[in-house]
DNA sequence: GTGTATAATGAATGAACATTCATGGCGTGA
DNA sequence: TCACGCCATGAATGTTCATTCATTATACAC
């Protein structure tokens, strides 16, 4: 029997694919939860509902699951960063844009986005290693819009870079506020007032 | 013989104390380095150049050496808070008073303020939840300050929560901003850009 | 139904690590 | 000099956990 699919897959291989996505899923709940080292293999397993050598047919190791879970996170982060925060005509709208994507992010992620964000280098830990080439991008994504807009002469003349990193600031303390204090109610107006305080400084007047 | 000293302590009391603080502050720098899970007792000993056997001497455990880290970091940040911010007349004053601590904790505990620091609860790590009580008094000092600020009128009418957790945020960013372009030159600068940035924000006009 | 390929399983293995404790050394007082 | 405490020591112990692999189940072709 052929591949008759679009993708070129067979049923098989899209149910091994399948598989291979939804220990992904219990691996980022897990580590979320738990922390790299504080998670085993086999709580893994029992979240995703397979036996742990299953795990093992389809990641090389513990640290190639984190690693893959981080990628697929970090991918994902910046395509969306290129659909909706790039393609903004306007500058400051485009910062909005990243507020607007923190939360949506964090909200699909829970706590591992938070983690993976907090980002910047903790110790030397080869772990956060991994995610740091994507804060890297990020920052330099966040120093270019800055960049663009002072040369536009919409926003004062400020060290972009300076700039990239306060967004990155204002954005943990925005979800790190919700988290702690949820209101129940309004994210969306939490969003609005923090963009609103944020561009305010930024904007020539 | 008798302790004569003004602390009531002998020299065999005042030499076990000091080995106790080396132990501490080797742990401090291991567990910075190497995160709580990936550090090893031996490797904390080996750091302070004693035997394992020692550490157990003075700690009843891995978990109890930890803890016992973060409550003199702790302990420490609130009393210079107490002493530097609360003392401020000016609430404005007091608020840049707290990004000076806040670089000055850094410098001295280096990475492991910025672990304990960028705190808030990332997972329900029984590890992280150690902090969680410092980082909750912390964050109602900063309230209670802007709440200061905005009834002597200093400060514009704004949530005094929300403002404290920017307070936060805002200095993460500024350390790791230092952390990764550290210019050499001029973290003073820095700081001083800081506060005004964020002052401006605040202050009514 | 039988044979074959592919995937899932979880008990077994070995390494890493927290913790203990029997031993040894050193300073102090007699 | 000897005896007594007090620490320091690090090899030994038991546990936890990543990783492997021989076995079993499943799906499909004929």
């Amino acid at each position: 029997m052929e591949p008759s699919e679009k993708e070129g897959l067979s049923r098989k291989d899209r149910e091994r694919e399948r598989h291979r996505l939804e220990i992904l899923e219990a691996a980022e709940r897990v580590f979320a939860r738990d922390g790299y080292h504080g998670t085993t293999v086999e709580s893994i397993a029992k979240e995703a509902e397979f036996a742990v050598g299953t795990i093992y047919n389809f990641f090389k190791s513990k640290d190639d699951l984190y690693a893959s879970v981080i990628y697929r996170i970090g991918d994902e982060f910046m395509e969306e960063m290129e659909r909706d925060v790039l393609t903004c005509k306007d500058p400051s709208e485009a910062i909005g844009a990243v507020f607007d994507l923190r939360v949506k992010l964090d909200a699909r992620h829970g706590d591992f986005f938070r983690l993976f964000f907090e980002g910047g280098p903790k110790g030397s830990d080869e772990i956060h290693a991994k995610m740091r080439p994507f804060f890297e991008k990020y920052v330099e994504v966040l120093r270019g819009l800055v960049e663009r807009g002072v040369r536009e002469g919409v926003f004062n003349e400020i060290d972009p870079y300076f700039v990239a990193f306060m967004i990155h600031g204002v954005s943990n303390a925005m979800t790190l506020y919700w988290a702690l204090r949820r209101p129940g109610a309004s994210m969306a107006g939490l969003v609005e007032r923090t963009k609103a305080g944020f561009l305010a400084h930024l904007r020539r007047t």
